[in-house]
DNA sequence: GTAATAACATACCGATTAGTATGTTTGCGG
DNA sequence: CCGCAAACATACTAATCGGTATGTTATTAC
């Protein structure tokens, strides 16, 4: 790794997790250079704008990090409902770089910026669609070996789990990280009802 | 209404709307106050600070519209599983406040200032404990008549109804209007299985 | 009517913002 | 080792931010 390449990548992660504790808007250039060594002419030189620079953000680390994460879990699972509710777990009880507080940052990002900027909203798409269709791949996939009804709507049930994540890392913000457990339980229930 | 209540009203009304679209951090004081006929003084006199704006925005309107759409529909509901449903179809479609492409304004305050404000945040926390009161009361009337089975954990079946909501608001957002259709189906047949 | 105070308007301030213009250094090919 | 572009650093700008100080007008009490 060149050292402009690894300069481009200290800042691209020091966004990220201030952006993920802040927000988008409310962190500004100059914080994300403070704490490291660099300044404003290595920023403008490895990004146009702001805004380029949150495009490569969520291309280039928050995109693998899903695809990591909750994607590849749910890949060639042979039991889909215990894949999903085993990689949602994981996800929110394991993984050490989410904090209850400051929730996800593909769901964040999207809350604060799909009705704003329109380039940043497509990128977040992308990586939202990623993981509807590895929820919707793993329940089809449950129905072709007879685990799951099959008159259920792989869709429409991948759409209503991909929900409850949004949903439950916003509510972690506000409940804190007592709402996680419960959250699971239920989404056992209603796992098990798609059998 | 005396003329000074009048423009608090005023200004608190704009800033709902411009918050709404743009979020808190997003939405300036100078903004909110540009297409009304007041300035600063107006707003520093109704107001010691951004903050507190925020917080008589949050108690004094927000409070208030979800009591409306959220809390009362469930009360005293005959049928809770059919009344949360016939609740959840009309505000997600029919209110007219609400746009899809800007969610909600209790979630989205709920995503952006959990971690940052805690003012704000209890704020809002009270707002939607509300919420999920009114569905977790309704839910406990209905084991009481016998029409939801009585093992069900009353708390944690609203909590996951709360988070279905503040999810497909976040969704909604990014997928657009398309998204609340597939919800609501899924969220009926959940409500099924409470029976 | 006339103070006195409430309810604003106007003008300003220091701090911060994204972004630019222009320098300086570093690394690498020939 | 030398030249030249890549990879930065420094210094600046105009705009905007939340907030203040001070003025002016409207309302009310007596």
């Amino acid at each position: 790794m060149t050292k402009a390449v690894s300069t481009r990548l200290t800042i691209l992660q020091k966004a990220l997790t201030l952006i993920y504790r802040q927000g988008y808007g409310m962190t500004s250039i100059d914080t994300i250079l403070a704490t490291t060594q660099l300044t404003k002419g290595a920023f403008f030189y490895h990004f146009r704008n702001k805004e380029e620079m949150g495009l490569a953000l969520i291309q280039e680390l928050i995109k693998p990090a899903m695809e990591e994460a909750f994607v590849k879990p749910l890949a060639k699972s042979s039991q889909p409902t215990q894949a999903i509710y085993t990689m949602m777990k994981q996800l929110l009880l394991k993984d050490p770089f989410f904090e209850v507080q400051y929730g996800c940052p593909a769901v964040n990002l999207a809350s604060e910026l799909s009705a704003a900027n329109e380039p940043l909203h497509q990128a977040l798409l992308e990586v939202m669609r990623q993981c509807q269709q590895a929820v919707q791949s793993s329940i089809e996939r449950g129905q072709a070996t007879g685990q799951i009804r099959p008159e259920l709507q792989a869709d429409q049930a991948a759409d209503f789990i991909l929900v409850g994540y949004s949903g439950i890392r916003n509510l972690g913000k506000l409940f804190g990280r007592s709402c996680y457990q419960t959250y699971l339980r239920e989404l056992k229930r209603y796992l098990q009802t798609l059998t």
